[in-house]
DNA sequence: TCTGGGGTCCTAGGACCC
DNA sequence: TCTGGGGTCCTAGGACCC
């Protein structure tokens, strides 16, 4: 049996910028963008009492809260506490840590766990810790897998210390809505209700198995065991690297304007291909994904026979997938994503030999415009690494 | 004649998380 | 005044191979 425990900042962001500027610890404030068509990243508690959420259109906040303060974000700033509270955890308990995202981690306890060091007093001292070395605050689930420890450091907030131990499963979880559960979003969530699921409490019932059978997919099974109190307790500890990497950006307003969308490629396919030369990885699946007006999504992708990271090819690919597909139409969001990567190490070409043109406006133009999106197609790109590889010879 | 079955890869879309 | 952006994982259908 193991001790799993589920680490949760309160209000990540929101809470960073309130230790830049002890002016907005008591007032109600937001990070997000500041255009109109920004939405709310973090909120802090203040903001919250006033019923901003995150992913909630700052418009809306807005109007919801005449006197919110609108905090542009640092992801740097995150980025460096989030290490500083993976650090902290490592050097004074254990480093059996599985980061869940920038603001969350599991923490394997089961070593450090003694008569003297029980799993509360555990988290207690690392709340503690955080508290006192960041400012910051954290919630935290204690419980013997990580389903039932995320549904902990859940329960409660800020501040909160919850166990979720077998024997309280019934009075903890299964009164809460499905809401609450975690992998079942809404579009689960708005199915079962419709078939009187209403309760974590319903999913975990045996005479229930036939309907979530029915209507969830073939992982009803797994949502059945979480609500029964089960799960996987292996922490996954590797540092892997993405498995894919991407940039979207919504326009201030919709456009069809050829140079306004093909600037906002050029300037999205810089910034994956800069990410995928960081990872040292190389690509052979580019996409490109649009949102119209209406909120539909597109996507459209290739995947080449080789793996690539060169700048020129990309964009040449990203170009030609738009010239095809949306040419013609009014988009609210455009983004580039790289997939099916792999590290470089089996790198066969090499990356520079096509980045002439890199940083060098005319020519890049000339290329993109003329050659490369109307030319570069699955053979072109091929022939182009082919001959890459003879030059290599 | 009129058509199997297994496997893999690619594309597109969608659910879910933060 | 209308609704972000970063990801992971899964599925279904079609192409293609044996």
């Amino acid at each position: 049996m193991k001790y799993i425990i589920h680490v949760d900042i309160n209000s990540f962001f929101a809470s960073v910028e309130e230790l830049q500027n002890p002016n907005y610890k008591n007032k109600p404030i937001v990070v997000s963008g500041y255009t109109k068509r920004s939405v709310v990243a973090s909120a802090n508690y203040i903001a919250r009492n006033y019923g901003i959420n995150a992913a909630m259109p700052i418009f809306m906040a807005k109007n919801l809260c005449r006197s919110l303060v609108v905090v542009t974000p640092h992801f740097n700033l995150y980025e460096e506490y989030s290490e500083k509270f993976i650090r902290l955890i490592s050097e004074k308990f254990t480093n059996n840590i599985e980061i869940g995202s920038i603001d969350e981690c599991y923490v394997d306890i089961t070593n450090i766990v003694n008569k003297k060091n029980q799993p509360i007093n555990i988290a207690y001292q690392i709340q503690k810790m955080i508290k006192a070395k960041l400012g910051l605050n954290c919630s935290i689930g204690i419980a013997n897998n990580k389903f039932l420890a995320k549904m902990g450091s859940d329960y409660k907030k800020p501040l909160g210390i919850t166990t979720i131990w077998k024997n309280e499963i019934p009075n903890k979880l299964w009164p809460q809505s499905i809401d609450n559960m975690l992998w079942i979003g809404k579009a689960s969530a708005d199915l079962l209700k419709k078939h009187g699921i209403y309760r974590i409490g319903d999913i975990a019932n045996e005479k229930n198995k036939k309907v979530l059978e029915k209507l969830l997919d073939k992982n009803w099974l797994v949502h059945y065991q979480h609500a029964n109190g089960g799960g996987s307790d292996t922490l996954d500890y590797s540092k892997s690297f993405p498995k894919s990497i991407g940039n979207s950006e919504t326009f201030l307003n919709d456009t069809c304007d050829f140079d306004e969308i093909k600037d906002k490629i050029v300037e999205l396919t810089h910034s994956v291909v800069r990410q995928l030369k960081y990872h040292r990885l190389q690509t052979k699946t580019i996409s490109l994904k649009v949102k119209t007006p209406d909120f539909k999504q597109y996507n459209k992708s290739l995947t080449i026979e080789h793996y690539i990271d060169n700048y020129n090819l990309i964009i040449g690919i990203v170009m030609r997938l738009f010239q095809e597909n949306f040419s013609q139409t009014t988009l609210r969001l455009i983004g580039v994503t790289l997939s099916s990567l792999v590290q470089n190490k089996e790198l066969k070409i090499s990356s520079e030999l096509f980045d002439d043109y890199r940083n060098n406006d005319e020519n890049f133009n000339k290329v993109s415009e003329r050659e490369i999106a109307e030319k570069i197609n699955k053979k072109f790109a091929k022939d182009i690494i082919t001959i890459a590889e003879d030059k290599l010879k």
